[in-house]
DNA sequence: CCGGTTTCTGACCGCATGGCCAATTTTTAG
DNA sequence: CTAAAAATTGGCCATGCGGTCAGAAACCGG
């Protein structure tokens, strides 16, 4: 299936389809058995196939994971920029818009983000090299940064550490997932009311 | 070494080092490597004993993990509380101190909190009942909103939901860790202090 | 010096994992 | 229809895991 030569070929039918299939078995068997459990006999049994096509379609486990990553952050930015652009009047906006539209991505989007943010926590490592993506993740925090920066040049926002306040901002957020678990009726958009108050308040000049 | 009589025994001298020795190895070995590769091999390599020890002093590797987990959060304890209660006048004072002290204990035991950090993250299962700890770590939050509500009802904080507000904080301070790995020169004191105004700003009525 | 107890070793077990591959079935194209 | 190509199977592998165990070694009271 895959050419030795330099051009790479338009993937087969059968090959597209068996990609994005075993994507998202990938994503249910993380989402149910959690990321350390999600093995490739797992993910196998999810999409009724042997493990030998996972090989087949892909290099190893680790380019399964990346393209996991890869659909839903892909999935994410396409909710959030539009809404985010709407809003370029004023940096004070973007800032809530950003953080309600997150959370409110994660309401409707509970599966992918739990799983997104289930392969981050487990698969960065500490120490830094292996890292399999993360870059991708860490441009998020980058366009966060650059609100918060506009915010400051237009003297919405008061003097800080960007870096500081935009880390603080990204876990708040992401902290919101774990508890969609513990309490499924958890009222979102209270939730993401509520923290694009607080950093409202702390972002004000 | 283990009386199965009701009564339990002093522990021995070597049974009181080893185990120490054995729980310092595994914070040195979840340090370097990181939780899911801080096998029990590993963590008798460095101790330099073999695994059987470590099965004899600890009856499975959950035990060992909560003793990890233990230790720290007690020197946490012992570290946060003097400083907090030394602020019992004024909420808004608690939490700034609440705060700052929390940033420099990282400061001054980097590997402990980051192997505590670790541990919560990696052992944390999102179905929930397995969770071995957890018990300890959420009390940390608990003491967290009675701060806020003791704030709100002297009328120093504005009405905002305790429970979020305290997972925001929580998830700030615990999102410094990964970045003292990334950046070891990291400005640790100058970092509390944005935290506290942020969420000094955050709260205050 | 002895005998029991505590401590420790190193080999071993069963299991699950990611990955590999020869053989087979299915699809495609001339 | 046929033969090459693509797709799939199922068994196999080495590895590392947590944990166990018989027995050796060290220790200690009498």
């Amino acid at each position: 299936m895959r050419s030795e030569t330099g051009e790479r070929e338009a993937p087969s039918f059968i090959e597209s389809a068996r990609r994005a299939q075993i994507v998202e078995c990938a994503i249910d068997a993380i989402a149910a058995l959690g990321y350390p459990r999600a093995s490739l006999a797992q993910i196998a049994r999810r999409a009724r196939i042997s493990k030998g096509v996972i090989s087949y379609y892909f290099a190893d486990k680790d380019e399964l994971i990346r393209q996991v990553v890869h659909e839903v952050l892909t999935a994410f930015d396409s909710y959030m920029r539009p809404r985010i652009e709407a809003e370029r009047g004023s940096a004070a906006r973007m800032l809530r818009v950003y953080i309600e539209s997150n959370v409110a991505f994660m309401a409707t989007h509970r599966k992918h983000v739990l799983v997104l943010v289930d392969i981050l926590t487990h698969e960065r490592r500490f120490d830094g090299k292996p890292l399999i993506d993360a870059k991708e993740y860490e441009s998020g925090l980058m366009e966060l940064e650059q609100i918060l920066r506009r915010g400051q040049r237009t003297g919405e926002f008061r003097r800080f550490s960007t870096r500081v306040m935009a880390v603080s901002i990204r876990q708040a957020i992401d902290g919101v997932a774990p508890q969609i678990v513990a309490n499924p009726n958890l009222d979102l958009d209270a939730y993401g009311a509520e923290l694009a108050e607080i950093f409202d308040l702390a972002t004000r000049a």
